[in-house]
Parts: structure tokens; sequence; C-alpha cells
DNA sequence: TTGAAAGCGCTAACAC
DNA sequence: GTGTTAGCGCTTTCAA
């Protein structure tokens, strides 16, 4: 059962290319120059409307379909936008479908490609893959991995989403201190003093803002400040479940876990009932990025909401500005997160 | 907020097309033709093995990477395949990532087109838009959608992974039926004789399958058959909530619910709970893919589980044969399905 | 084993 | 407003 490429190819002899109608038929029928059919075909200046209305009549009518690949290859525009994402994490899978919507909305396709699991190195020419088809990519920074780096090299039009390490593109985040800070906030109003901290993956800038907040509010709010409350997770579900693991063990444990991301309060959920705990009587439980599965829960979760549409519509409207205009990158965008209460948090035990 | 794409690109100026290396270049320094670094770049007969490795060696140093616009363009293989998909559903983007593993287990990239919700029409050239870079196509039915009569015009390379109205495709796909009749059985042999069944969106062949099973079986084992343990289902988590509600304000209640789908277990789940009893003290519950979420709910979900991994490396050979060698569709490719008990199902109460 | 010529479908640049 | 020319980077012929 396994696929021998080589061996299939050397077989190779029938090769349907079923190229369809191209523009040449098109100015052909219509009895203008290829240029003119272009032009009309691309809603560009430079044609009469009636000939252009003319020209649109008949490309409809045989079906054309412009040949991206032909497009891009004479140094022109395809309207194809590329998304570097891992798929496998649900925030990000979230993220594209809006990304998706956000293009569309636009007059753009999405084609995406989706990163292999950690561990396995991506191959470097992936950007330049999708840039061969799309006239700019946007890169949803995977939860572990320098891909950054590589990515620096290319001179192609990048968006991305969620900084890194480093921030040499221009970038789109929710504002993960402030959101970070309105968890704690709805704790602590709850009556919450002994708060436990589940990290992300802190070579995301994300992660790191996250961590910050809470630092700095539990400080500011005269919190307990305990060591042992903070337990490092990587952002993924079996992460938060062993830190979780780690926080129920404590001789004095939180009352209440704020994870950095809500797969991290998914697995935390199941450490704590493993503890023979519920949620949310015995410990209350608040995640972040409000994914899909977060409402679907039992008991729902509650947990901060990044605003995933604006942020998709951003990074488009930033990458489109780039890709026609070439400018340096602007100050990275930042926008407000909003808490969302359902049923993971409650105050805690008298 | 509002992105005006034609606003941005009127304002088209610097246009950073970055070109890297081309073979040209490769050719140049290697002091040979462009075609004999064609041959040594695609692995192909015709260059000596000395010759071969320079090239090879002064590409890699230089960064070359092929373009695969120009090479689709020119009439050869990109060694990219395209598939199209509903990122929104579980099954469908677990089995995604599968066919993007292998795809580069088998030397190719993978490029994902996903398809928008239901409702708003899929732009007809989609399959194009894909084919114009990659090699062939790889479709996986969306839950509904005729999408199947849109895409017969085309003379592409396409694979579908299950079935719908037609079946003008090669196919690969899961046995339907026996996995079915396997839970069924499990449910029979736990000692259930009044078995409720949510059914799935009854445009795909897969959903018709599993309740043909389910008929069959039923009377086979000559469990009860009364037309209101049949409930519709269109395979999301929604419809399974609103079937299992019908199925919960039954005089007669089942004893245990065949969902068609793991999404719709999802939903009953939570309508079963709502109706006030538990899972599977009070109603056992299978479902059916085993998508990821299954082993990660509470309590784990007891599933027929697809072989996504096998699905895809069949689905993945079946293209590429059908890339090289151009040859009518075979057979459709059935593989077989696997019960995997956790903790939903149990013996009735007594 | 190697190379030269032609062209895939399209657009930028420059005529008119 | 319209057309002509050239060429993107590659691979297919076909010839040596």
């Amino acid at each position: 059962m396994q696929v021998e490429p080589d061996n299939v190819e050397g077989t190779a002899a029938v090769m349907a290319q079923s190229r369809g109608p191209t523009l040449a038929e098109v100015a052909r029928i219509a009895g203008v120059s290829l240029m003119t059919a272009s032009r009309a075909v691309n809603n560009r200046p430079g044609v009469s409307d009636e000939k252009r209305e003319e020209i649109l009549g008949i490309a409809d009518a045989i079906g054309y379909v412009a040949n991206r690949a032909a497009q891009k290859l004479s140094g022109g525009r395809t309207h194809v936008i590329g998304v570097i994402a891992q798929l496998h994490t649900p925030f990000t899978s979230d993220l594209v479908l809006g990304i998706g919507s956000a293009a569309r909305a636009v007059g753009h396709e999405m084609l995406v490609y989706s990163l292999p699991d950690e561990g396995r190195r991506p191959p470097d020419s992936v950007v330049d893959l999708l840039h061969q088809v799309a006239d700019g990519v946007i890169v949803i920074l995977p939860y572990a991995s320098d891909y950054l780096t590589n990515l620096s090299r290319s001179h192609i039009p990048i968006v991305t989403i969620e900084a890194g390490e480093t921030a040499e593109f221009p970038t789109v985040a929710a504002d993960n201190y402030h959101g970070a800070a309105q968890a704690i906030r709805h704790l602590h109003d709850l009556g919450h003093r002994r708060i436990g901290f589940i990290t992300g993956n802190e070579r995301l800038a994300s992660a790191r803002d996250r961590h910050r907040a809470f630092v700095d509010l539990r400080h500011q709010l005269g919190l307990d400040a305990d060591d042992d409350l903070v337990a490092m997770g990587d952002f993924t579900q079996r992460g938060g479940f062993v830190a979780a693991e780690r926080l129920m063990a404590l001789a004095s444990r939180p009352t209440a876990i704020f994870a950095a991301n809500d797969a991290q309060a998914l697995g935390a959920m199941t450490a704590i009932r493993q503890a023979g705990l519920s949620v949310p009587q015995d410990i209350s439980l608040i995640g972040f990025d409000d994914i899909l599965l977060a409402a679907q829960m039992h008991p729902p979760l509650t947990t901060i909401r990044q605003p995933l549409a604006q942020m998709a519509r951003a990074a488009i409207k930033l990458l489109l500005t780039l890709v026609a205009k070439g400018e340096p990158p602007a100050t990275p965008i930042t926008l407000p997160t909003q808490l969302i209460v359902r049923e993971t948090t409650a105050p805690p035990r008298a």
C-alpha cells in the first residue's frame, strides 16, 4: 500500500491537460486585442463601457476562468491570499476560517498551507510556494517553531498574526495584556484571592503578555503570590492537563485557575475532575481565546474572547495594503478582547 | 475599517516582486543548458551522474526553489496536491491533516481550499484555481451541497472522499455499512433492545449507508422498530442536539442512541443532559468517525473509527496514479472501520 | 547525453 | 481607448 511516486511518474503517459478557454479566445470572439480583454476582465481603466460589457459577457458565456499561474508569472495580481497555519490548534483553525471569510468579502480567495506537526521541520520553501500563486501571505505563528527566522529572508508581502520572538513583520494581535487582566479581575471580583496560572508557550509574545498581566495584576490586587501558583504550559491541551495536575497537588490549592488559552483550560478541566473536584463549585476556571468549542463544553467555559473576525479583517487589510504599496510595516495592530462569562467561574467556597 | 480592494490597487506602485534564483541561473553557473539543469533538478534521466550532482549542489547553494506556477504553465508536474474541504467540520479537518501527512510522505505538498459555510455558494472555479498550481485535487465532500455537479464538467484529476449523490469520480470511503452494523451489534451485545438512531445528511452516501445498516440490523437482531426511534439529523452538532431532544421526548425512550457521526453524538450528549439524564447510566451513546475530540469528551465517547490515515494514503495514491496514467476511475476503495469502546456505552438499567 | 527552439496564458510597458 | 511587443520561468518537443 506504499505509494512510490517515482514509479508512478515513470509511467506518465496521458497527462490530461484539459485546458479551458483562455483570454485569447475571449479576445478573438470579441474581436479585440488581448490587452483590451485583459483590461475588461480585470476591471481596469482603458476600455469603453460597451466593449467592456461585451467582453465580460463573452467571458462569462464561454466559461472563462483566469489562469492565476499565468497571471502571477507575468507579474500580475491573482487576488489569492495565502495562509500558513497549524490547523491542529483550535484557535488557529478558527482564525483561518475567519480569514477566509474576510478574504472573500473583499473579492479574494484563500489558499491554506497547513504546517506539519511540531518536530517535523516545515519546508523552507512553503512561503515561496504560496507566493507563487498568492499576492501575499498571512502567517499565523505556530505555537512552537522558530519559523519566523526562515521567513525573514524572503521579500514577500507577509503579515503575521500573533508576534513571536521577533517582530520583523507587520502584525495583528489581540490585546493579550489587557485580556489577561480582564480575566484576573473577573476572578478577583468573584472573591478569589488565591489564583493559579497556567502559562502558554512563552516563545510567543501572546503568552508572555498574558503572563506579565497575571503577575502585574496579582500584585496590584494583592493576591496570593506563591511561585507555586504559576505552572508552565505550552498552549496545548495536554500541557494544560499536566500543569493543572501540579496545581491540584499543591498543599494549599488555588480556588481558581486562569489558563493562558482555552485548549489548556480543557485539559485543566480534566485534571480537576480527576482530582475529584468539580468546576466551578470547587475550582473556578477561565480560559483565553473563546474557541468555538468553549461554549460547547460542559459546563460552558468562561473565557476571554479574541476578536477573531476583526483580526482577520485587519490582517487582510494590512496585507492588501502591503501588496499594493509595498509600504514599510506599520506599528502592530492591537485589538481589544472581551470577557465572556459562562459557567466555569463562581465565587469561591466559603 | 472596510477594505476597498480597488482603491488599494489603484495606488499600486512598488510591487516588490522579489524573484529568487531561477533555473536559468543554476544552469548558467553550472555551465550547462537550461534543459540539463531541468532534468537534473527534476530527477529525470538524460543527465550524467556527475553533472547531475554538480547541478544539484549549485541549486542547493544558491537556494533555488522551483517556480510551480511556471512548471504548471508549461505543462509540467508541480508535486503539489490540492484539497477542497469544509474545514468547519471536525472529521473533515482531521482528514485534511491526514492527507497532508500522506502527501508529504510521498514528496508532495498540500494546499487547501476551505469551502465557505453552507448557503454561500462556493465559487465554481475553485477546482480550477487549485488545479492551476496542483497536479490533482482531492475533494472531501461537504455535508451538504450539490458541489459535485459543478465539478463534473472539468477534466481535472479528481478523487473524492465520501461519495455523494453520484459517483462520477474515483472514490475512497470507509465501510460505512459495516461500521454502522458494528455500532448496533455493540449496543445489542450490551443488552439494548430499544435503540434510537440519529441519521446524517442523507444526501451523502455515507449517511445513507449507515442508515441502511441500522434498519437491516434492527431487523436481523429483532430490536424495537418504531419509526419514532429514527430522528433526522444533518451531521452537525446542532442537528444531533435537536434530534436527540426529540428522542428524549418520546413516551417510551430508547435506552441507547446511535448517532450517525461524532459531532451529532456531542449534540445528543447535551440534549440528554438537559433532559436530566446521564450517559451512560440512563442512556448509552455511540458515535461514528472517532474525531480527535471523541476521546477528550467527558465521558470519552464510544464510537466507530474511520481509518483516517489509510483513507488519506489511499486517496493520495489514487490521485497520483490518475495524474500519471490518466486511467479511468477504478472501483471505489472501501476501508474497514473499527469499534472503539470508551465510556459512553454500558448495559441498560435493570 | 545534451541542447535549441517554441510556447504555456497572461500582463507591463510602450506605442498609436 | 486600443493594440503591439516582450517576457515571466519553466517544460515540452525536436534535433544533434
